[in-house]
DNA sequence: TCTATATGTGCGATATACGCACAATCTGCA
DNA sequence: TGCAGATTGTGCGTATATCGCACATATAGA
């Protein structure tokens, strides 16, 4: 029974504007429809409302891409949760004195999505991610950390149904084991994942709030070192006291 | 005569979206109705299309908010053009070695339109601005510097049009003067807006492509210096250079 | 040049969305 | 505490917006 409080073309447009997922810069007409799961004459009207209302333009061939219109919407939330205000100059105080970027994330549908992050000169960990990047949930200390923020019969139901996305040779791949890993961040209260989203990368994370978490990560060698996860940590920790104090999260 | 390619439906959606500017963080319907310039019954049906689809949420009594799901069209766009990967590198970089935060910015309806910027530890001039942010147009060194980019008519419509938000006692109301400004820094390659937006803070931009501008403001004290002036300038230079040669602009 | 894929478009059918009007709820003030 | 004004919720009949189809055209790649 059709739910006459929802729009139903609205609902399809969003679903056409959430194609351009960033994976493929420009996108085809027959490639909307595709991942839209819309006829392609629907996907083409929407995606030529979109070009009307600037969100979107065409490469001059048959491409379609965003503009930079789309910003606005992340504007609009940044603004309203006093993002830049409150949460950047302290992610960027302490990624300074860290010597390594901090994000903070938040878990949405089945991915860990940036809500923002500390970007440093000649970072050597950066990997391109920016504010409204999504990363694999399973693979990421950031992920297993929101994980262990949520009731457990929420955690449980996304470890069984999250996409399995390791990319590495030492990335866990039995569901099992990830799980142990989201009920040791549960305990602890922080996260540590060694080579999960990329060799030779060690990613770090804490919760800063009921639903928000901050991480960095850092190159290792071939050994454990605790003194690194301990300074990563402890750098981390601090960062978040000071945003709980903000109120922002 | 309604044009048949187009969804209105999706596009009053997409006003409603818009009316979350951040400006008030939480908005009644009625306000909603308002800024959207729709029925009130309409718009409830599409603000509740959007709670149905995750980027909006009641906050428990009568208002709405955006949720952070917004950001992924952010993503969508910044992945697409690889700024995480070509353009924030070089802004850290050259931010680091001004000692002042770098934004990148294009001109978006009559609005200056954040793409990037990197903000620094300590930075003494935030203003809490964030990717996705508008500024004023007429009042901004970036603002000048997108419309001595643009086309002399265009320009020209826009200096006409756009809205007057001079809010400093040396901010200029004159629109012919503002004009005489544009036209020196569409002869210069630079503009330099001393005390437009804030009082004592001087704003510097130039552009890295042909529709898109970097900048970065100082404090400035009682005189003109010259020397600060071209140190910004330079700093932005070559911040700009390297942009145009990573070519993501 | 040919084939497969993609795109453009007009159209009739119908499902969606509209706006209205009335009822219910909430807020702020005296 | 009560009242007035504003806001919100909701059902409904109707109009129109949108749908998906089918055919024509264009493009890309082998």
């Amino acid at each position: 029974m059709q739910n006459r409080n929802i729009a139903s073309t609205f609902a399809k447009g969003l679903a056409v504007l959430g194609a351009f997922d960033g994976g493929t810069p420009v996108l085809s007409l027959a490639e909307i429809a595709r991942r839209s799961s819309l006829d392609r004459a629907a996907a083409r009207r929407l995606v030529l409302t979109l070009v009307d209302q600037g969100f979107v333009e065409t490469d001059g061939a048959r491409g379609y891409r965003l503009t930079p219109r789309v910003l606005r919407f992340a504007g609009g939330y940044l603004s309203g949760r006093q993002v830049g205000r409150l949460v950047q100059p302290v992610l960027d105080r302490h990624a300074a004195q860290a010597g390594a970027p901090i994000s903070m994330a938040v878990l949405d549908g089945q991915d860990v999505l940036l809500l923002a992050q500390s970007t440093l000169q000649n970072s050597v960990v950066t990997f391109g991610f920016t504010l409204g990047s999504t990363l694999p949930l399973l693979h990421t200390s950031l992920g297993r950390m929101l994980l262990a923020l949520r009731p457990a019969d929420v955690a449980a139901r996304l470890l069984a149904t999250a996409p399995m996305q390791a990319r590495t040779p030492e990335a866990l791949t039995d569901r099992r084991l990830i799980s142990a890993e989201v009920d040791q961040a549960r305990s602890a209260g922080l996260c540590i994942a060694r080579a999960q989203l990329e060799a030779g990368i060690t990613g770090y994370a804490v919760p800063t709030g009921p639903e928000t978490v901050i991480g960095l990560s850092r190159a290792h060698g071939l050994g454990r070192d605790a003194q690194a996860d301990q300074a990563a940590i402890k750098a981390l920790q601090l960062c978040a006291a000071e945003l709980i104090q903000t109120g922002a999260v």
